[in-house]
DNA sequence: ATATTTAATACCAAAACAATACCAATTGTC
DNA sequence: GACAATTGGTATTGTTTTGGTATTAAATAT
């Protein structure tokens, strides 16, 4: 309730370029959340609030606000106030330990054989170019291999490498990790995106399914001890033959 | 009601910041829980208590009081009164990472609802006999809802439980483990697999998407300190707006 | 001159907030 | 067991806050 003249960081609520007063202020506001100065997840300040401080007409800020609405920064909420968004539509929900692959044949006893599709080196696709990290000219090595358990083919696995870690991908012969320790770059962490998709045609084909069919989709990011990005893997699992299991543990550890 | 100045403890019960009341509220009764104020496992003063101490209607008060129950840190119990919960905040948090939205849903900006489908005592089927443990003739509580982030639906939850251990699963409003902590028999363990199917027909219309649309299905099953079963959750997520995600520790940390 | 953009004023509508009054369940006492 | 006191539960209502919209006037571009 008291005045205003706080000042949370470096900037301020002042308006002193030029054009149109709705850009400079969108400009203003948008860096704020940018510069991590309005967390995602909090409110934003009122549209009147803001008003007062930028000493502009409430329309004005009016449309500020809504241009940062129509690119997702905000969300405006009617009677409640507007909060920062983040800026992924997709939810998120984090799991513990999960399982691998080798991991849960082996406890099902089953046998496993593996396909090769590819392997070689290849131009780098948006999404690899961002996964790992690596500018638009470069090349990336790929190996991509059917995972079969029983003459049952259950997964689709789809590697991308720099080739600076990867410089030979048609030597890897069973295991990928062995190799990279060979290297020197071995991955300590990795986060995993799991979410359900319906399989698409070549993937339908491949894991001898219907179209359409329910797959687990894994993607995999792994990092070295440096932090830094060693490989990118995008799994697709048939969903009628496979269980990803997490245990978790509830501790009363806590505190 | 003039002489307010009565203070119990270290912190008194005045409510001097900004904001709305009951938010305020919430946060000083949570603070006093924390600091050891009220001790966990006994009563939490009567709402018309401090509804006086505060000078706030009772209405305020019950509305911070609810808020604290949603997150487990205190029972509600008509007639005899409110009572501090035991250390349930931390099953609450952990398992809510799962099951419930409410936190990261609201980091998005986003409302969060839930329709409530079923509530109620149910003869128990095949696998819910299978997984809980239990004979065939045997009743079950069941609890299914319908998560909902602005209007859009995301997730199915079925939860079945021992009637022993929730016997009146009509009475479940908002926290089903504040409310199985009354009863002691609170999870420390869970164990879920995950996979994808095709929804079948009503999950579909619920969901409000195609028929045979890829969907994450998990099947949770929580464990008591001793080992016995507590519940078995069986949840279906959409899968073109859900991403679980798994961080992991690869090599030596692992087992 | 005329049309478009810009920004202010004033007013509308929806949601949340908080208070009053009343209902229902449990407990203790007689 | 009946009854009263205490406690949580609910409905209703008015107020406040907040976003939403129409209108208008000035500045700018065409």
């Amino acid at each position: 309730m008291s005045d205003a003249s706080f000042q949370s960081t470096s900037r301020e609520w002042s308006l002193s370029g030029s054009g149109p007063l709705y850009i400079q202020l969108r400009q203003l506001l948008e860096n704020k959340i940018e510069c991590g100065d309005f967390r995602p997840g909090d409110p934003f300040p009122a549209e009147r609030e803001i008003a007062d401080l930028c000493s502009v007409s409430r329309v004005t800020v009016r449309k500020a606000v809504q241009a940062l609405v129509a690119d997702g920064y905000v969300v405006q909420r009617h009677g409640s106030g507007n909060v920062v968004a983040e800026s992924v539509e997709r939810v998120e929900q984090s799991l513990s330990r999960l399982t691998s692959f080798s991991e849960d044949m082996q406890r099902r006893g089953r046998t496993v054989r593996t396909s090769w599709l590819e392997q070689g080196i290849y131009p780098a696709s948006p999404e690899e170019m961002i996964a790992l990290g690596i500018r638009s000219d470069t090349m990336v090595s790929r190996i991509a291999r059917l995972r079969i358990a029983d003459d049952t083919p259950l997964a689709i696995e789809r590697a991308s490498l720099s080739t600076n870690h990867l410089p030979n991908p048609e030597k890897v012969k069973n295991s990928l990790y062995a190799l990279l320790e060979e290297y020197g770059c071995k991955p300590v962490r990795a986060v995993q995106r799991i979410s359900a998709i319906n399989l698409n045609a070549e993937d339908a084909r491949l894991l001898e399914v219907p179209l359409a069919s329910a797959g687990l989709r894994i993607e995999r990011i792994s990092y070295s001890s440096h932090g830094q990005v060693i490989e990118l893997t995008r799994s697709v699992y048939r969903g009628d033959a496979y269980d990803f299991v997490a245990e978790l543990q509830i501790g009363d550890a806590a505190k």
